[in-house]
RNA sequence: GGUCCCAUCGUCUAAUGGUUAGGACAUCACCCUUUCACGGUGGUAAUAUGGGUUCGAAUCCCGUUGGGAUCACCA
């Protein structure tokens, strides 16, 4: 049987990085073995409808390359794939279940139901309607008296299921509540929707959070009551904010395009987030979509919840951004060239100098602020204890430096720094007594994408020479 | 509260009865050095806790503690 999984989720707004990180461990499942993977939207709750958050699942699936094989938009053979367009389909499995036993027509309301109830003290909802017989139901039904299909829920001791990440899930048959399967609207609610559309679509893989685990005994009744056989399930951990936290929108917890809006490579996002629960047995950490795909394995899935560390996603990101080719490098960094520089600069230059020392794209502007001005610092930025530096000797260096340089005819970094060089010979000072005030001069910055000749050709011999003259005259 | 689940360095994790408990990020030190970074070397740092079982336990069992989930006409 073709391995198929899907990504099942409501169009509530953001995609934030645990639903992510499902959607990637089901495609990665999917693919493993050449399965398919499937996209489903699951919007039978119109109230949190989220207008263009469809729009979103899709640019995301596809800016991390976890594209799918049938959904909404391609279409395929088990559609439709958006759940509202669906309610015909839930009705009549629903009214087909009420016939195999496995469900009642229920005419209590919201509030009747409520009141019964008592979670702290453990009470449940015992549904009169659920006696009612089936003709008499029925009737009501044809006079047109508003109802719900519930789930009917006749056995006690224990059910059993084998979960692919937990083990052996045995729960009570009475710790489950007979909840609703088809809503008065006529929509059906997860619980049912998830079983029929699972079902009928041949999904052999449910991957979902792990707070459905107490909830997976009634869907398996569900599948039994119509002869159906369930499918594997895989239950995932939480993604946490910190010990205590899931990640969630709500807190304005980073969502995946939060993430790229400040910097951070799609790429390296899937990478991160695929360790985040699962390893690959060996000490390899950067993995590229094509790689995960042959090695992922459910097995190595972790139980317990993972805490989502920015500083490790950071670090990952440099790594694949010092991976990039130049040109491509140069095409991320341009934009923020242009939104904060007006002088006009070797761009390319100033993009080889930079790629190795950018760990997030965002980080750009606060790096080469400098550029445009300098501004204001204080002559103790001068003091350097390794390079021996301090005000006195920028002083003194400065000057020379300033000579030396407006004789120069050629304005490369080697060049000048062949000429600097030769100055700190000559004058017999250490080469960072001279370049080490240079650059502070320069920048007005204690680091500085480049050292002090890389930062003299990228603002040019006026503006350079112009700069040390304006540090001269502060010392 | 009932039920279910979880528990190794600060963080992500490896070790599926026998390891000086390994790796990565972060952190610290040193080296390299033209600053910062990169890179290199090394250090600090963990089996929540109490009992069993066993020649031997991070690993198996029980209790405790701590955390999470669930108990919706939300998914």
């Amino acid at each position: 049987m073709k391995t198929r999984t899907r990504f099942a989720p409501s169009p509530t707004g953001y995609m934030h990085i645990g639903n992510l990180r499902t959607a990637l461990y089901e495609y990665l499942i999917a693919k493993a073995q050449g399965g398919d993977f499937i996209l489903r939207i699951e919007d039978t709750d119109q109230k949190r409808y989220v207008e263009g958050a469809t729009d979103i699942i899709y640019a995301t699936l596809k800016r991390v390359g976890t594209n799918w094989d049938e959904g909404p938009d391609i279409g395929g053979n088990y559609g439709p794939y958006i759940q509202s367009e669906r309610r015909n389909i839930y009705a009549e499995y629903a009214h087909k279940l009420v016939e195999l036993g496995g469900a009642h027509y229920c005419f209590c309301s919201k509030e009747d139901a409520d009141e019964q109830k008592d979670e702290e003290q453990n009470i449940k909802f015992q549904d009169p309607c659920k006696h009612l017989s089936l003709e008499e139901a029925k009737a009501r039904v044809a006079k047109g008296e508003p109802y719900v299909i519930r789930q009917t829920i006749n056995k006690s001791g224990k059910s059993k299921y084998h979960d692919e990440v937990y083990g052996d899930i045995e729960i009570d048959y009475d710790e489950l509540d007979e909840g609703v399967l088809l809503k008065s609207d006529g929509l059906p609610t997860y619980n049912f929707a998830n079983v029929v559309d699972d079902h009928l679509m041949e999904i052999t893989h449910v991957v979902r959070g792990n707070e459905y685990i107490s909830s997976t005994p009634k869907y398996n009744l569900i599948y039994e009551d119509f002869g159906w056989e369930h499918p594997q399930y895989v239950h995932v951990p939480p993604v946490m904010k910190d010990a205590q936290h899931k990640l969630s929108k709500r807190n304005g917890d980073a969502s995946f395009q939060d993430l790229v809006a400040k910097g951070y490579l799609p790429e390296a996002i899937i990478n991160y987030i695929a360790l985040l629960g699962w390893n690959p047995g060996t000490d390899q950490e950067i993995f590229s979509l094509d790689e995960l795909k042959k090695i992922f394995s459910v097995e190595r899935l972790n139980k317990s919840p993972a805490i989502f560390d920015i500083t490790k996603l950071t670090w990952m990101n440099g790594c694949y951004i010092r991976a990039l080719p130049i040109e491509e490098f140069h095409k991320l960094a341009e934009p923020y060239y242009k939104e904060c520089l007006s002088r006009k600069v070797d761009e390319e230059f100033l993009s080889k100098v930079l790629q190795p020392r950018v760990e997030v794209l965002g980080d750009i502007p606060n790096q080469i602020d400098f550029i445009e001005q300098v501004k204001d610092f204080s002559n103790d930025l001068y003091f350097n204890k390794k390079m021996k530096s301090d005000a006195e000797v920028a002083k003194k260096t400065l000057a020379e430096a300033k000579t030396v340089l407006a004789e120069a005819d050629v304005w490369t970094n080697e060049a000048l720094f062949e000429k600097l060089k030769a100055l700190a010979e000559t004058l017999g000072v250490k080469n960072g007594q001279i370049l080490y005030p240079l650059r502070i001069a320069l920048s007005g910055k204690e680091t500085t994408p480049g050292g002090a000749t890389e930062i003299a050709v990228i603002l040019g011999k006026d503006e350079t020479i112009n700069r040390i003259n304006q540090a001269l005259a502060r010392l």
